[in-house]
DNA sequence: AGCCTCCCTGCAACCGTTACCGGAACACGC
DNA sequence: GCGTGTTCCGGTAACGGTTGCAGGGAGGCT
């Protein structure tokens, strides 16, 4: 920078007031400023001007799964409102390890991000609560839920009301044995759909529920799927929650040969190309996922701004998406008003 | 930091000495300060560490696309071993725009990263190469392919091997006409493919060859399909040149109606959860995306160490999996000796 | 012409750390 | 008693910028 001011023959300080658009410079000197900087391919050098200026203009994201095509979406949304208002985002994976989850946060922290988005690997984490409790920034969580304390904002999907239709949408097909393989219950998607699923059944009578929590990974989808058909009595129907579930979920069916659609229902939670591309056609609770990243970056905008209002929780909604996947249970007279729609997929 | 100081009645250049552990060091002022430190909960600030010590333990991935399972292993790979030598590995979306890669880059470098993990979106992009130019850290390129002057290591995969394996296993066979619907020409990957297969071709007699280049997106892999499709002699062979081109195909092969495997046969790069699980499974030419993430993490370290070597370029296999979707085209004689290894999933 | 106002400029302090230099205190050998 | 090391600690100057404030020149008004 001082060599930007020799060559210009400025001072310092001008040379700062042109770079950062203060109003008091003069057209010629930001001319002689700006030719300098150009010839000297001067670029200011981030970390000071935040260490003076006390703000980064960026944002960390702590991820729970980078390998998750949600998460991808998610990132997408918010990447888009962020840039849009001059934030940079910035990644950081945790494998899903709550550990990595709050020495992300600490490693943030210390770099002084504006704001932080967090898809938590575990919300009751301890070292995380305490991380985030210690920050100063502005916080927003997606899809999962912290005590209010904290102040975080929080944007959430409805997971209940997809897997209400799902279940229901099941049971109305004939299903009287109806398999959960669900996420960790330290995230709320799995906790919600747990809860959703168990109320269905308790609803309807002679509905059998088992269910088998653990981590979002296909190996707990495959074991689960397993022990799930191991029984005497295996449910005819299979609800996977998450995609990484889904993929442990088919390679167990494979295995087993079982034909989708035909010897068993499946339905999984959240979209990807695997269950629409899929033969059949996996029915599926889906979201907008870049919508939910959308939200969460501007209910984040809105806490770094001048005027921070309160935290916010906003909810977004989930529907069911009907296809081949889902059918009566072998044996089962077929129900003709089951079908709540149009059923992808079916030939 | 001062605060520390003032409660511990040192100096603040002792509190640094204790916390960075300086030797000059007496035992009673390490417990004074330690004990301030912890009565007071300081954490010191890594951005004024860091433009004072000119290093930030920091390493940054510019990704073309964060939505593409393998990006996320490769990622995994890199991480672990930047990890285990006290680096963060932080990550950027450029969303395969080239733009987005050279304005991650300027600022990853403005933000002093000590090192460059490059998945770029266009290997040709001015930009880019310009912003590459002027850095001052080490970088090194995934799967990619630079000028040498800019004096950056690679890590790449031998996709004509995979591709070539791939193409004699169709022309074995009994395929005579054969379409690639390929990636960007400015990627590396994507302009080995396409000469590996041309090469192929041109040494087989009686085959036809049918090139599709265009963006690495499922669009691009639908599109191209529908249009090889459309021709008066469609192929009776496919290959896709990445999974989202994949996703594409296979969403015009069943718009189509066409059954893979029987029809159609069908060959991707780069195995995914979609591409095993796929009934019939698809053939693929796959690659340890983990091991390709951790050979860059390892090649990045040697630069970023006290004793940088010459940049180096290191080279992976490919291996091509035969699968069920590629069978004889529809109406040949059936030719035993095609299959060179067992084929998966055939039922 | 004198005075006020308006702009622009440059000095110096500051953001939170660390590296370097010098000095105090003490031990040791002669 | 004195020179010579050691060991440990304090002060100070950076790192690369930003910014409040005072000062000075030019122009407008009476």
């Amino acid at each position: 920078m001082r060599e930007v001011a020799d060559l210009a023959q400025v001072a310092i300080s001008s040379v700062s007031r042109v770079l950062s658009g203060h109003p008091d410079v003069s057209a010629p000197m930001r001319a002689r400023v700006l030719d300098a900087v150009a010839r000297l391919e001067y670029e200011p050098d981030f970390l000071a001007q935040s260490l003076r200026r006390g703000q980064t203009l960026s944002v960390g994201f702590v991820l729970a799964d980078i390998s998750n095509p949600l998460i991808a979406e998610i990132v997408l949304g918010a990447e888009a409102v962020l840039r849009a208002a001059g934030y940079s985002l910035i990644l950081m994976n945790s494998e899903s390890r709550a550990a990595l989850d709050a020495a992300h946060i600490r490693f943030f922290q210390s770099r002084r991000v504006d704001g932080l988005m967090l898809s938590l690997a575990d919300e009751a984490s301890p070292a995380t609560l305490e991380a985030l409790g210690q920050g100063r920034q502005p916080a927003v969580v997606v899809d999962r839920e912290l005590p209010a304390a904290l102040g975080v904002s929080a944007v959430v999907n409805d997971h209940g009301a997809g897997m209400r239709a799902a279940v229901s949408h099941l049971v109305s097909l004939g299903h009287r044995r109806i398999g959960l393989i669900g996420g960790p219950l330290g995230t709320l998607p799995a906790r919600e759909r747990l809860e959703a699923m168990k109320a269905v059944i308790a609803a309807s009578d002679g509905v059998e529920g088992r269910y088998l929590s653990g981590p979002f990974s296909s190996e707990h989808g495959r074991e689960a799927t397993r022990q799930l058909l191991r029984g005497a009595e295996p449910p005819t129907a299979i609800v996977a929650g998450g995609n990484q579930l889904l993929i442990g979920a088919l390679e167990a069916l494979q295995e087993a040969d079982l034909e989708v659609g035909r010897q068993i229902s499946i339905v999984t939670c959240d979209d990807v190309p695997l269950s629409r591309l899929y033969r059949p056609p996996i029915a599926s609770i889906s979201r907008d996922t870049v919508g939910l990243g959308r939200t969460a970056a501007e209910l984040l905008l809105r806490r770094m701004g001048d005027d921070p209002g309160p935290p916010e929780r906003v909810v977004l909604p989930t529907t069911f998406v009907a296809r081949a996947s889902c059918a009566p249970p072998p044996g089962a007279a077929p129900v003709e008003h089951a079908r709540t729609g149009p059923v992808e997929g079916r030939r």
